[in-house]
DNA sequence: TATGAATGAGACTTCATTCAT
DNA sequence: TATGAATGAAGTCTCATTCAT
């Protein structure tokens, strides 16, 4: 958190908070996470200040955004486990949620200048942990119902996740349903059996956290 | 071009030309569009105003860098046409050269910020209809030696590409073979027959030509 | 006064006050005049809202230090000179007391920014006037006493007290004694009988109050 | 330096770079060392731009601003040394000279704040020790002479010294001639013989260098 | 023609001060 | 009344671009 967690913020400050949040994500979604500081700070209908307040730094309001993400897609991860009849169809229905959601921002955020950043937060650190080893849990489990080939790792379908949660340009984006189609394909290819043989050996789970 | 195209460049011009052009893409690569000009300078070893007498703003620098891209990718996919036994392996061939030469920065780069930069300028705009009707040459031809799954259009083709085509996270793209292995299997879901269901229409060259 | 000077404060309201015209007093003596009210009312325990409803700007909170410490001078200034046996012991006394109180903040903070703010306060005004009188007490009589040489005026001493005031820099003020050395020196240089001969004529009282 | 010390700077350059540290002692001596720094630059008569290419931060501009001082003084000193008939009258020049080239801001500005900046430096501390010895020359003449008390320290004098370098609150500056006042009778206390004894031992060179 | 110095607009951040709770 | 949140002006610094050498 950015200043005392302990403390549970008055309620216009929650508010003020949670609109920066929902701002920056916006922002760093469309303008990278260079976005102007104070058009996030417009975009929350706050001022400057207020903004500085909550999140000390640009990294700060980063780090924040990320987290707030992750959260959620945790959520949904645990509810699409939950309430699917199988692992496959969770697996489907997360990678939905999360291109609509916009994962994006700190996957795809995890673009050299803002990675480091997220990445040595503990707290990001941890949640990443828990989302990855639901992502396991799906993969491993729609493998078993020999819904997804053998030959890959949990690793590599987070893989092709990072790719589909790039923004596309815009051009791209708006055609109907293209990311729809892109999301299928590539399912199509997690299904391939026999697929072509892939090179190297799988990527897991243990690759992306070192 | 920057200058006056009729005119040859003398010898060492050409030279600085070619450096600036090179910088710059790999500038560009590492840290987006927004890249310092005097970085970029420095890194070709020219003076800020060598840049700038031979591309006179930033939007010109793109602009060229784009060219280069495109003018090489061009030569790439004629020959692979030419040389390959099949269009399929022709398209494969393409596809990995491509994500070598980090055509990315052109596709990648179409990112709102320099999208409209690029699109705007019409021998770019040129280039890409070549390069888009070669895709389209070898799509097609792969589909016809039912190597592609018939449901999908050129344009899915060079959506699944783009999304290759952008920068992993560093820490991804450390990971041995991850690239290859990520377009493995985007390869595999598009041969993949019959494939699940395909939301929408198959999306066209001319989707992407508006 | 801050506020009504008419209404004596509330038992709480006073014990607010003194603690933050002590905090202050601290932090200007250590920031210098522009230490953040934010830090001042931290300092004192206070949030920032106390502080300002007490002292509506900081020029007020400088006054008010200001007036604090002269006030606390004058009183000393009046023990010196009731309780020591001769005038010069009075006026070394007096020294003496003026540099462990810092009293530093009011007269050094006479520094370009600060002094306007505390010249122009009627009360303060006053309270000078007063002080330089016990001032200008102490030195004739320590000059009639044959202790200090007669070719200096009060307002010579003064000025030597304000040097003397000034917080030396930390690597130095750690040295131990080394006030006291310099104060030793500057009372020697007082008393040098005869001393050399001094530039320009005395400066009294009246060189300091226009 | 602040660039590269060893490219010599083009003529304009080199002005424009006199100006910004004659400007900028100016400000430091009016204003402290957190004089704007687009002041310092309309000061100059530069923009800030140039400022920053120069000096790229405030530190560095205060660490130059204070190598700079030194160099004079150290010259100075060298010269009161070389050409005065004693030890004494090269002390009496040397300490008139500083306060009048107001040496203050690199001694003065040891303010806590600017004060760590300035020593840990290696040239100025280099500097500062060769000023020290220069000092420490003239002192030593001085009491072998028997024109300064043997019972202080060069310490004591750079002491002294640092006092009388601080700026006086205007109006005190203002009055004629004070300020040579208060150095003859800071003189005559470290003439006195004998005179009162002074506490604790005498501040040595070592002292001030730790 | 190549260089790199100068400029100034704009982004980041801090804090004095006001105001809602 | 006390608190601390919000505001926005002011200062710091960076960089795209122009221009003198």
């Amino acid at each position: 958190m950015a200043v005392d967690p302990g403390t549970p913020l008055r309620a216009d400050a929650r508010r003020n908070r949670d609109q920066i949040i929902a701002a920056a994500r916006t922002m760093f979604v469309a303008q990278g996470p260079d976005a102007p500081m104070e058009e996030i700070a417009r975009a929350a209908a706050v001022g400057v200040g207020t903004l500085y307040r909550r999140f000390p730094d640009r990294e700060t309001l980063i780090r924040e955004v990320a987290l707030d993400s992750f959260t959620r897609a945790m959520e949904e991860a645990r509810a699409s486990i939950e309430e699917e009849p199988t692992a496959w169809d969770a697996l489907v229905r997360f990678v939905r949620y999360s291109r609509e959601f916009r994962l994006s921002i700190h996957l795809a955020m995890i673009s050299a200048q803002a990675g480091a950043v997220i990445r040595d937060d503990p707290t990001t650190e941890r949640f990443r942990r828990v989302l990855l080893s639901d992502l396991d849990h799906m993969v491993k489990g729609a493998q078993a119902e020999g819904q997804v080939r053998p030959d890959i790792g949990t690793g590599d379908v987070a893989l092709l996740f990072v790719l589909l949660m790039r923004q596309l340009p815009h051009q791209l984006d708006s055609i109907d349903g293209a990311a729809e189609r892109c999301m299928a394909l590539m399912l199509d290819g997690l299904r391939a059996q026999p697929g072509s043989p892939l090179p190297n050996r799988p990527i897991t789970c243990e690759d992306l956290l070192p």
